[in-house]
DNA sequence: ATAATTTCTTAAACTACTTTAAGTTTCGTG
DNA sequence: CACGAAACTTAAAGTAGTTTAAGAAATTAT
């Protein structure tokens, strides 16, 4: 059963008993999505903070002319959601919406900090998490400013080989920055090397 | 004296008894760097985080072309160090230095660990800190991504107006990922309205 | 104060990437 | 398995931002 998948991630950072771990499995609500469906719409506050158990789905906005922008993926295993909008119980910026058919466990704010009270250890988890993200973060950040569209397409491909396969073009070029058309020359001119 | 600054902001995250705050400081290191020194030279280890009590630096990377390209500044009530570096104790990607001459209060990796061992509190701190970069970084890959050099210029000088203040225009075209002859033109577009 | 250095400005030529548009391929759904 | 929709490709024209270069202004060091 998917909970399983969750206490073994969360072993990989902090150890959790039997009580420990059944309880934070008892604030977990499971959700489904399909393809295509809104896990957060737009000024819609995110309620919960979201572990994929199975799927994908994309963190974007549009801007004005209606162009979408990937701010991130996220597949098995990790967490997603508006953490600016949860936090603040506000709507938010961004849009979430499912890549492929995708499973999820939901904690709400209210049992995260129940959670943060009752299994301190949960503070760790959650700081090496966001640590991890912040490293991450950082480097797109600087690959962004100093990278050309080319070198972020094969940074990309080499970081994240597996997520590329399952993913279309036109969403790759929204994270990257840059459009499918441009995205299409790109691969041309690599592909005739 | 410096120190209170730092017992006071983390006062506002957690509450700190006397005997915690002092073994706190007790971990501190206090360093001083002048304008234009290095706090991390390239490819050099992070042996330290540090906060900054007076003063503003600036990460940066520098491509193949030399140009300069600015992840973040840090300032008065900050944390900056580079954090991969730091967990992982291996060289990094980025380089720190003064921008004006600098106060700081550096933890090592070793006492940082021992400080989440022994004041458990620790680690609620960092994970708040934390998760307010997270959503600023968020927010400025999302801006990287959809704003024209203009708007992210704009929203830069409403976000940060105090820090502008401090910055030469060719640290802030280095953050913004523009050439300094652009932001130029930029301003003079803006000033002719 | 003054020289030396760095930063800022301006403008013309250039380029990485976008826009538009049309045709082709792939994919999801009945 | 077929057909409608979405994704991908290609190419020509357009533009946001870069490069280069030179002069003016501001800052730093002596």
């Amino acid at each position: 059963m998917f909970e399983d998948a969750i206490i073994k991630n969360i072993n990989q950072y902090i150890q959790l008993n039997d009580i420990e771990a059944n309880y934070f499995l008892s604030l977990l609500y499971p959700k489904t999505i399909k393809r295509k469906e809104y896990l957060l719409r737009p000024n819609e506050i995110c309620k919960y903070e979201s572990f994929i158990t199975k799927g994908c789905l994309r963190s974007y906005t549009i801007d004005d002319a209606g162009l979408e922008h990937i701010v991130m993926f996220a597949v098995e295993e990790w967490w997603t959601g508006d953490l600016y909008s949860f936090l603040t119980q506000t709507p938010g910026n961004f849009i979430i919406d499912a890549l492929e058919d995708t499973e999820l466990l939901q904690i709400s704010k209210d049992d995260l900090e129940k959670l943060y009270e009752c299994v301190p250890k949960f503070e760790r988890f959650f700081r090496l998490i966001l640590q991890n993200a912040f490293v991450a973060q950082q480097q797109r950040i600087n690959q962004n400013l100093s990278f050309t569209a080319e070198e972020r397409y094969l940074h990309f491909i080499k970081k994240y080989p597996q997520l590329e396969q399952r993913l279309a073009q036109k969403q790759v070029a929204a994270y990257l920055g840059i459009t499918p058309e441009f995205l299409s020359m790109i691969r041309r001119k690599l592909a005739r090397k």
